[in-house]
Formats: structure tokens, C-alpha cells, sequence
DNA sequence: CGACATCCATGCCGTCAGGTTATGGATGCA
DNA sequence: TGCATCCATAACCTGACGGCATGGATGTCG
């Protein structure tokens, strides 16, 4: 009699998908151990759930009736994973702040440094995430905050607070014909193959690829999927492909065969810190997204920045 | 990384006993399986849930944030089930209605022909609970509406019609020195062993016990415990015990060796029709409770009883 | 009309999660 | 000191579940 919250995702999957080949894939199981769970599941209400056919699976009645539910279901329990986590952490006086490669770059620092001020007793731990997991651990309560590049998947069901905004860069094996210039245009690079995240990533992966810039009948060549700063610059160096990236980067990737050249014709690019709205009223996390501010405000040089207006 | 709702209803009964070996014998699993359940669900959550003691297991700060949750949980998992189940009914043309054991008795009859006109097309599925389900189906989805004595656990929680009240008698073997008697009142049954419904139903145990109507030093003595009417029956017939019952059991459990007698000195007893707050907008349950309110106000007898005030 | 592609179901098998029983260690209590 | 209580551990066993390979149904296209 009891459903698993598993079986729930998977059908919601399926339910989204209508397709239990694509489902299985997306949730990294076979077709037929999905067809397995389905089947379990409505052996377990005493309902179909699907009508199968040749183009899919549609949902049935009940189906439909168990898809309405299903998502206060599964919120329900990531709420309260996320909530006894992070009631976990705030007893071990440890505040874990997820990022994303390249994301706050240099201010990370200086946001550090200014909560270990701010909460002497508290240990910050910083999480880098692979680009994969593109809210950094927000998502399932793994941290209590996180420093990301917008937008990001998600991004309406947390706060943000924006903290920078930089210019994107183009970056090229320091072989490519273009490795030497001092400037190009984007335009420059449309017929380039490009390295990226993940697809899983969606929006994240086309924010990166600069879709957005780019006309319809040229479309973006991939030259390799890349999940970690490594792999991605290792790529670039290999000469699979040329990518986009924060301008801070060239100061924190910088290395030999790796190039990097500022681009016209592409938006810039912000930071963010993002929390969960469960944590508005934590006040060790409302602490650490005023140093967020403070250290931003202050500019990247530090103590002998002078302090400007936050919020 | 996915919470199981299974552990979850562990770790629910371990929080509120306190104690893992009585939350085990509560869950029908053996101490070390629920050890090993809590345990997985800390791994899990890669937090500490409980302090073990010698006194039992104490929900720590996490452990008190996931209490605090679980119900959200295990509410929204249920509402789920509940509504896919009867949306498959409903798409079945079945209405399916629970009934504990001589809960409408002669009523029965009346309500499912008053229906059957109503709703034509629809089929009525009348399911028999033993007294272990106090809600008979009710509570996990498995039935419409129920009928049920009054009061039933977890009554607050669900729509409730009262449909009729009668007086309670004393069930006794045919051998025992009182079932001559015209009448008796219930203090002459005080030192009577009683056959008892199973005691994981609580109030409803108690009720038929009538233990509201003895002093405190005279505690009850159980005879025998049953789950089925005929179990009970056979109990009483045995010599086993007696028993309280509502006054139409007298003409729908009639059997040789049990003897009924009216009894002073006990409240009566009502009927109920119940639902669920999820169907109050559903129109072929609205028409069941209508049948309802229609056959008890038509009176018992039928056609030829004359109508009298319903509640 | 037949080869093919797509999509779901089934059979078989190996692995491991999860249950049970039996037992151990810690700790109050008589 | 022996006993009772309570949780943890060990050893073992069953079966749930996932993967692979394959089958059946059904559109599609050359």
C-alpha cells in the first residue's frame, strides 16, 4: 500500500515525456525496468495510469488525477529534505554555499572573508558544482545558498539578489587564427564548433552557446560536452572547439594554450546569490547575502575599496 | 538521493513512541529492521535524526525540523492515492462504499435501491471492513463512502451525516442466566467478560466496551478479541463473553445460542455516512449521501414506515 | 509489399536491499 | 549480582529491481 516517492518521479516522467523510452533516459534507468515501475505503480493504486499505444503513453483519468497531485507530492518532500538539512547545518554551525564554476570568481573572497566577520562562529563551506547540477545543490537542500550565473533553471522558485555583471569572452585554443586579435564580434565565431554543459542543462547550456545571437540557419556546431572547468579548458586547448565564458575568467583560467578575446555582439552576463525563500527569515543566511552585497559593493579590490550603498 | 514516503511513516512512529521496539511492533517489522531503516534515512539526509539513549530515541534539532514536515508528506501522499483511486471508480461507473458490520444494517437496502435510481448507469460495490479498519477503506482511498457507528477515529477529518440512532443491547449466550431477562441495565454486567473488537482501534474498542459508563474500579475484562462478526458471534455463542450492540443487530445477527436483551444505563448509538473532504464536489457522492438522508427519513420499514424528522 | 523504425512488453539472470532471528553491549533497577 | 530494557550488530535468506536481449505491434517509406 505504500507508494514510494520514486515511483511518483518516475511517473511524472513518463507523464511528461508521454514516452517511456525518452522517460528511461532521462532518469538514467532502462526502458524496461520504467515500464517495470509503471506497471508496479498501477498495480499499487488499482489503476491504469496509461493508455499505451503506438505513438506513447497518454495518460488515463486517474492518470491525469495523480499527475494534478503529484507535484504537491514530490515539493513536499524536497521540502522537507531541504528543511532538515539545513536544520542539520545551522547545528553543526556550518553554512554550505554552493557555486558554480566561474561563477562569483574573485568576489567569492571577499564574500568569505566578510561573513567570517560578520559570524565569527560559523564555518563556511564552499561546494563547487559541476555544471550539471546547475543550481549548485539548491535544488535538492544540499546547501543553504549559492552563488550563480543567470538565469538559471529554477531561478523563480528561490531569491536572487544580483551582484555583478561582467562582460562575456570568447575563448580559443591559442592555436586558432583568431587567437591573437584584440577584439572580434561574435559573428566572427557562428560557424565555430563550440564546447558545452550538458544538454540536461537547457537553458543554462544555450545561454553559454549564445543562441540568442545567433540567426536561425546557423546553428550551433558542438564540438565536445563538458561538465568541469578542466574538461572544458583541457577541450579548448585540444582544439575541439572555441566557448563563451565570464571575462573574470581569463584571470582565473588562465593557462598555457587557452586564449582569451573580448567579444562584441554578446549580452553580459550577472552573478547571483540565490536561497531558498524557506531560509527568508534564517538570519545567518540573511547574513551571508548582505557580505554578498557588501563585498561586491565594495568592488573586487578589497579593504581599499570604499563602501557604497547596499541595500 | 530520493526520500522513500516508507521511510518517512518509519521514522514518524519511531518520533512519536520514542521508542524504536514499540514503533517496530506498531509497524509490523522487527527492531533491527527498523534500526536499519532509520539509519538509512540519517544516511540519506546525512544528518543525525535521534539521540539513542538508554531511555529511547530523541529527536534531535533536525530530527524535530523532519517531524515537523513528515505529515505534509504523508498528508500529500495520501490525498494523491485517494484521488486516483477514485477517479479510477469513477471511470469505471462505480461508486464503492465501505461499511463496517452492522453499521446501516436494514438501512442498507433502502439507500443502495434509492441510488440505483438516482444513477442508473452506476454500480454500487459495497465492501465489508473488518472492525481493525475503524474507517472501513475510507482513510486510504479504497472506498467512496462509508457507513460507520459514530464516533470513528480521525472523524474531524472527514464530511459526516448522521443518519440514524438507536438504542444499544446486550448480546449474551442463550445459557447465560440474564439472556431470559426482559430487560437489564448495564451495571448488572460489570464483572462480564467482554468479546472485544482489536485494540489498535482505540476509541471504537472502548465504546463498545461502554467503559464510559463504569466506574474506574471496576475495569472491563476482555473474554476474547474479535474482528468479524461472526467471530463474535461465535465468541458470545461459546460462552466466551458478552457484548453491547446496536439494537438492529437483534433482527440481522439473530442466530441460535446468542440472546439479545435491551439494556439500561448505555447511550444509544448513531450512523453515520462518511466522506471524504476531496468528494464534496463530486456529484455521484453528493446523490450517495442524498440516498442516504432519503432512506433513513423514508424510515426502516420501507414504502409502508411513515416518514419521520431526519437530523 | 516488404524492410525498417519506433515503442512498449517479456524472459532471464545477477545483485543487493531489506527483512528475520539470534546475540551482544550498555545501563538502570531490585 | 542478576534481571530487564533498549538499541546495535552479525549472519543469513528471500525477493525486489535493474540490465540485457528479444519479441510483438504498428506506422512509414522506398
Amino acid at each position: 500500500m505504500d507508494v514510494d516517492s520514486r515511483l511518483l518521479r518516475s511517473f511524472a516522467a513518463v507523464a511528461e515525456e508521454g514516452n517511456l523510452t525518452r522517460a528511461a533516459e532521462r532518469l538514467y534507468v532502462s526502458q524496461p525496468a520504467l515500464t517495470k515501475q509503471i506497471k508496479q505503480l498501477e498495480q499499487l493504486l488499482g489503476v491504469r495510469l496509461f493508455t499505451r499505444s503506438r505513438a506513447g503513453m497518454a495518460l488515463t483519468g486517474p492518470g491525469r488525477a495523480l499527475a494534478a497531485r503529484t507535484p504537491d507530492v514530490l515539493a513536499a518532500v524536497d521540502t522537507a529534505v531541504r528543511e532538515t538539512r539545513s536544520a542539520g547545518r545551522a547545528e553543526a554551525r556550518v553554512l554550505r554555499v554552493g557555486f558554480l564554476a566561474s561563477a562569483a570568481n574573485e568576489a567569492t573572497q571577499d564574500i568569505v572573508a566578510d561573513f567570517g566577520r560578520r559570524r565569527p562562529g560559523l564555518r563556511v563551506e564552499l561546494r563547487q558544482a559541476a555544471w550539471s547540477n546547475p543550481t549548485a545543490g539548491l535544488a535538492d537542500g544540499e546547501v543553504d545558498a549559492a552563488l550563480l550565473r543567470l538565469p538559471f533553471p529554477g531561478q523563480d522558485t528561490y531569491r536572487v539578489e544580483v551582484l555583478l555583471t561582467e562582460e562575456r569572452v570568447a575563448v580559443l585554443p591559442s592555436t586558432h587564427a583568431l587567437a591573437g586579435r584584440a577584439r572580434l564580434d561574435f559573428r566572427e565565431l557562428w560557424d565555430e564548433p563550440f564546447i558545452a554543459a550538458p544538454p540536461t542543462t537547457g537553458p543554462f547550456c544555450d545561454y553559454w552557446l549564445a543562441v540568442e545571437a545567433r540567426p536561425a540557419d546557423r546553428p550551433v556546431k558542438i564540438g565536445a560536452v563538458t561538465d568541469q572547468p578542466d574538461e572544458w579548458l583541457s577541450a579548448i586547448a585540444n582544439g575541439y572547439g572555441v566557448a563563451l565564458a565570464p571575462a573574470s575568467a581569463a584571470r582565473f583560467y588562465a593557462r598555457p594554450g587557452v586564449s582569451y578575446v573580448p567579444v562584441d555582439g554578446v549580452a553580459p552576463t550577472s552573478v547571483g546569490v540565490a536561497w531558498a525563500p524557506a531560509d527568508d527569515e534564517n538570519p545567518v543566511v540573511r547574513d551571508f547575502v548582505r557580505s554578498c552585497l557588501r563585498a561586491v559593493g565594495e568592488g573586487p579590490a578589497g579593504p581599499t575599496g570604499s563602501p557604497t550603498t547596499g541595500p
